[in-house]
DNA sequence: GCGGCGGGTGTGGTCTGACCACAGTACACG
DNA sequence: CGTGTACTGTGGTCAGACCACACCCGCCGC
């Protein structure tokens, strides 16, 4: 049966992916002790070892070394830390175009805004308000700007209650975190941008409050493709 | 220094990151065999091996035995891979909902259609055609339909010459893969239902041709909630 | 001189065993 | 009854060994 070799550590992911399939294993259980998964499944230590240390980069376990209930590896299944880490190094090796990166994060957030605003029920924006009010004041470096200005977009991506938006938004953010840092030295009045974002996020927050979808989308749209545009100088659409 | 104390893995992790950030190694280049990294770095040869494994995943190098120019590390940036195990992974673990994932599929390729039916360029859709012309065969069992079906449907992602939307397009499909096919086993007649999608598929690919960009978005929005609903006997919307 | 073949060499893949730091736990001692 | 200490089991790491593999080079036979 040709495609059997699988390498040991493989035989590990699929061992615990399918115990997570059946439900043998759920969020909150622990893992086996490495030692005993190492015997159960008849491999060395060493291809437990690298399995875990997959699970864990891909936010689904948490290790803790000691002893006590908090020990071991547990389920968690957070997914923004594996999404960041795949998005950062494939931007890191070129993989990822940062402009694609660009592009859909604009499709997204264009979406779960609309979506905010179209929804029967009011969505909570206190938190991305909150975020806001915390980005006005004067005092603030670019860096812990751009660090609130993260957090406001990632929460209009939590507000919708869609988990894989808010990972990949997440990632997708970390991905670029590094461009968006470089690009905010080479404006030529951080003030006055700064000053325009603001008025921005205010806009793009009101549309959403008073349920004006398309609005809310077209305000989103600006502001990612007028900062994009800012920064980059040349047009993010080819 | 707080936070200062990483474990070795994660060393050999930031390293290679600085390497491809700073552009000391690029895709198609050879990591140091792994003895020599350990050396380098100071850390055990198993503790590179873990970082390798998670780069490994992730999609980022990949690794072969023997000697030659083809053999050792290599980076690859081949993020398809890396993004499937993750949403797999994470929808296994019930960190990501099926529905979730299915309404961030519709939005994606809702934009990705519109964006092909609404390039100044006419998109190159043979092979996207091709396929369809493929899933015409009666004698296809319902596994292989599905297979074709989910190539089609990244046929669509790929002429986007997205990167990062490609690559998210093949994890969120992956990830719903098993849904789907149990879901197709639960069909009242499977060849009505098959011949329903078959139509859709040429409606798409017919809306892009003649360049009608709402017109193409509207039929895969009614695509995707159609069979959604059929295979799991409620909305996908709240 | 030429061709093939066989070992040399370096690669990843795996296992074993050992040690460490850590945290909870149970037990002995005051 | 309280307290503190030794014990136990956990992940984290390293060192060393062996294997299979694939290339490459040089030897040997023709």
């Amino acid at each position: 049966m040709p495609g059997t070799e699988r390498r040991a550590w493989e035989v590990v992911l699929e061992s615990i992916e399918a115990d997570l399939l059946s439900g043998r294993l759920s969020p909150g259980d622990h893992l086996p002790a490495e030692r005993a998964l190492a015997a159960d499944l008849g491999v060395g230590r060493s291809s437990v070892r690298e399995a875990l240390r997959v699970l864990e980069v891909l936010g689904l376990i948490r290790t803790a070394a000691g002893s006590g209930p908090s020990a071991g590896a547990i389920i968690v299944a957070l997914p923004g830390g594996g999404m960041s880490a795949l998005m950062r190094l494939q931007v890191a090796a070129q993989g990822f175009p940062v402009a694609d990166v660009v592009k859909t994060r604009l499709i997204l957030e264009a979406a779960v805004v609309a979506d905010l605003a179209g929804a029967s029920a009011r969505p909570d924006l206190a938190g991305s308000a909150q975020l806001l009010d915390a980005m006005d004041s004067p005092a603030l470096t670019e860096a812990e700007f751009l660090a609130l200005d993260t957090q406001f977009h990632l929460s209009l991506a939590t507000a919708s209650g869609n988990q894989v938006i808010t990972a990949t938004m997440a990632g997708l953010r970390s991905a670029i975190e590094g461009y968006a840092r470089a690009g905010a030295l080479g404006l030529a009045s951080w003030a006055e941008t700064s000053a325009r974002l603001r008025g921005e996020h205010r806009a793009i927050l009101a549309a959403i409050a008073t349920a004006e979808p398309a609005l809310a989308r077209e305000r989103v749209v600006a502001h990612i493709e007028g900062y994009y545009a800012e920064t980059h100088d040349h047009p993010l659409h080819a």
